[in-house]
Order: C-alpha cells, then sequence, then structure tokens
DNA sequence: ACCTGAACACCGTTCAAGT
DNA sequence: ACCTGAACACCGTTCAAGT
C-alpha cells in the first residue's frame, strides 16, 4: 500500500523526476495497471492535471519510465558491476562481452518485472538505449554477422531478457504475498489434477512451472540459451 | 472500422463464440485498447451487461481470446499444415519435430499480433495449451534435458514465437495504413539524425531496426535462433 | 512557471428488474 | 435462460482560470 504523501507530510515541489519515481515504486508495490495519472497525482498530494505540465500524456510518462529503466541498465554496463568506471578496453571475446551487456539489462529488469514490457518499444527512443543497442550492434558485427542478422539479432536479445523477467515461474504482479501464495497453490493443485495419461510430462514438471526453484539458475539458462543460440548461428562456423 | 451490427442488420444471438470471435475481429482492427466491454456490446447491438451473462468479468473473456488462438495452434499441429490429419508416426528428429510446432504457433500468431501477449500466462489454462506444453516437453525429454530445463525452454519457446510476432520491425498495432507510414518515416528520419561518430552501427541498421525487408527471412531467423540455442545447450554434446 | 476546478467522454462492474 | 436500466467508482484529457 503507497500512502498519500500529504497525509505523509512528504509534501514537495513536482518534477518529471519525482513523477517517475513515484510511478516506479507504484508499479513495483502494485503492478503498472496501478499507475494512473490520477492515482499517482493522489499520492503526491496534488490534483490529476499538474502532471500534465510536466508529462504531455500518459504515454510520455511511460516514456519517461522507460528511459529511466534504459538508463540504469546503460550505467550499469558503463560502469561494471561494482560502481567503477571502466576505463581500460574490454580484453574479452565478443560472445562473452554480449552476455554481460544481457547480464546488466536483466540485474536492472528483475527489480522492476511490471515495467519490463515498456522497454522494448522505446529502446530506441532515448541516448542510453541507443548506447545499448549501439553496443550490441557493433559486438554482433565482430562476430561476423550481417547489418540486417545483428539488426534482428540485437533486437531479439533485448526481448529475450524481457520475456525471462515477465515470465519467471510464479511470478505474479501487484498482489501481496498471501493472496500470490494462495494463487499458486491452486494453479498447482488443478495442474496437477490433469491426466496422467494424456499429459505424463506436464504432470512431472508441474513443480517447476508453476515456481522458480533457483532463480540463478533460471536466468543462467536464459542467458546460455540465447548465447548458444547467436553462437550456432555465427558465419563461417562448422 | 468495425460497424455496429445492429447497423448492418446482422444482429443474431449472442454467444461465447460469437464475442470471442468479434473481439479478436476488433482487435486485429483497432488493436486490444479497443476491446472494451461497451465496445463489443455496441458492435453486437446489445447492452454492456449482455456481455456479464456469458462471461464473468474482463479477464474471463481474454482467456476465452487465448484459448481460441491456442486452439487454433494446437489443430495446425495435430492436422498439418495442409489440414489433414497426420495418421503415421513422425519420424523427424525432435528438433525438427520441435521446430515444427514452433513454426505453427508462429503462422496462427502472425494473423493476430494484437493478441499474442494474452497467451503466455495462459498456456496451462486449456486443454489445447497443455497438448502444445506435452508435445514441447516431450521432444525436450526426448532431447536429453531434464525436467527442470525442459519446462524452463517449453516456455522460453512460447514467448520467442510471441515476441517475435510482437516486434516484428515495422510493426504498428491499431493504426490504419497512411498513419502508419507516416510514422516509421518519422521515427526513421529521428534515427537518421544521430551522431554517426558516436553510433556508427546504429546509423548502418536504421533500415533493418524499423522496417521488415523479408518477414520470411526474419521468422525464419529467429527460429533458427532459438533451435540453434536448444541445441547448443543439448546434454552430452561435444 | 506551475498548479487548480469544473467538465467531458470514456471505462468495468453490481444489482435489481424485466421477459 | 438471457438480456435491460440505472447507478457507482473509476479512467484520461481539455480548457479556462488562478497565483
Amino acid at each position: 500500500m503507497v500512502r498519500k504523501q500529504a497525509a505523509a507530510g512528504v509534501k514537495e515541489r513536482l518534477s518529471r523526476e519525482r513523477i517517475v519515481d513515484c510511478a516506479i515504486a507504484l508499479a513495483d508495490a502494485e503492478g503498472l495497471d496501478a499507475v494512473t495519472i490520477r492515482r499517482l497525482a493522489q499520492d503526491q498530494g496534488v490534483t490529476p492535471m499538474a502532471l500534465y505540465w510536466h508529462f504531455k500524456d500518459k504515454e510520455r510518462l511511460l516514456d519517461g519510465i522507460a528511459e529511466r529503466l534504459i538508463s540504469q541498465a546503460a550505467a550499469l554496463v558503463a560502469d561494471g558491476p561494482d560502481g567503477q568506471p571502466i576505463s581500460q578496453p574490454d580484453q574479452r571475446a565478443w560472445d562473452e562481452r554480449l552476455r554481460g551487456v544481457l547480464a546488466a539489462i536483466l540485474t536492472v529488469f528483475r527489480e522492476h518485472p511490471a515495467l519490463t514490457d515498456l522497454v522494448p518499444p522505446r529502446i530506441l527512443m532515448c541516448e542510453p538505449g541507443l548506447d545499448l543497442t549501439e553496443q550490441a550492434l557493433g559486438l554482433l558485427r565482430e562476430a561476423g554477422f550481417g547489418v540486417e542478422q545483428s539488426a534482428q539479432l540485437a533486437m531479439h536479445a533485448l526481448n529475450s531478457v524481457v520475456s525471462l523477467v515477465a515470465a519467471e515461474p510464479g511470478r505474479v504482479v501487484g498482489v501481496d504475498a498471501e493472496i500470490r501464495e494462495q494463487r499458486l497453490r491452486t494453479k498447482k493443485a488443478s495442474l496437477q489434477a490433469v491426466s496422467p495419461t494424456r499429459y505424463p510430462n506436464v504432470l512431472a514438471s508441474v513443480g517447476h512451472l508453476v515456481e522458480c526453484g533457483s532463480e540463478t539458475a533460471y536466468y543462467e539458462l536464459g542467458l546460455d540459451a540465447f548465447m548458444a543460440g547467436v553462437r550456432g548461428l555465427q558465419p563461417g562456423r562448422p
């Protein structure tokens, strides 16, 4: 539950940054559907139309949210996971470096699973998104892919990362723990009621379909699968 | 523009099937946002609450739409692309067969790009979805993957197909041709205005990022990339 | 420059009532 | 069984007005 900031006495001046902060916090807590012009205004102790001075319309606000996530990912790629700017040239092979870029994006997205879908259609609309794209394209070109395949694989990479996060087994956005648990139990039970002769493999997999044993293993497999796919298609290979 | 059926004199009895038909046609023409209880009622010449007799709420209607697409895909897999039921056992290798399943799903989804996002969270909620999942799991197990990896790869396969369709370069849902063209030109122009020293690879790729030269080649690459990834991870391989 | 107030055209949904 | 009517609590957005 996000409280009215006015009631909490935290009222401050509005700004694009504060609105985006608030929207992201709200989406993290209650899902993207809760991110509403009117709700955001309420949380900031302001009239809904106040937001229209800062953003032309809701679409632009969503653009702003996406840009925030993208620039966090770009910063992580530029600085490395330790926050130290990387100065010396990266000596690793193209595939290790590409995997690093995807892993950085993944790290940011995992903190905001309700918002990941906003990103792919907007990646080319802001500078940090262009930076990320430029790096991915450069690495794929270095690997020997043509311009067209590189472009398509770069976009596909972003989509893969997004759908990994959005489809993490057991994911339910915008409901709190108890209800979430209840829903998962229900889903599990209904799957276990399936015909064992017709759906033996589904039945054997119920546990893994409905919850994520090890998140680390899950995301490693996702990245590995994408990278193996790219490597498998690399031109001039056995 | 979808016309009021009442005005067209085509008024018939309501049913779950007719409502789903109507919703799919509407989404195809104007995008998912246009699919509204009130709008559907209007198009059928009926009061909005009439729909609530057939579906408990909007969520169930969306479930119904997803199930329709899923069952079309399952039928295509079962019958083959020619519509003839496949009787003799499939002799192909597991990877060719898996690719065939994905290609069938792809074929159905490409006709309804506005609706693909509905499917992944609902694939386990209906019989045809369980059929598709069972096949994918069986083939992955046959390939030597463990239960957990098979489950995760099967779901990832579905997400890949969906995002291939949703992110097809040049895709803009729910607007007619002229406006679509205009938007693409604008987007292309803004990308071409990017710094050539900072974003050389982006600049070289503008054409491919903003429009899809050959749809066939695009989708082939997408399926190839996924299948290469799975093959690359197959246990007990060089 | 930054925000408010009233108003408009939309949503999904409930509940009682009609046939 | 199948649909209507009125009502409620929400949306995004415009436009004129305040400070």
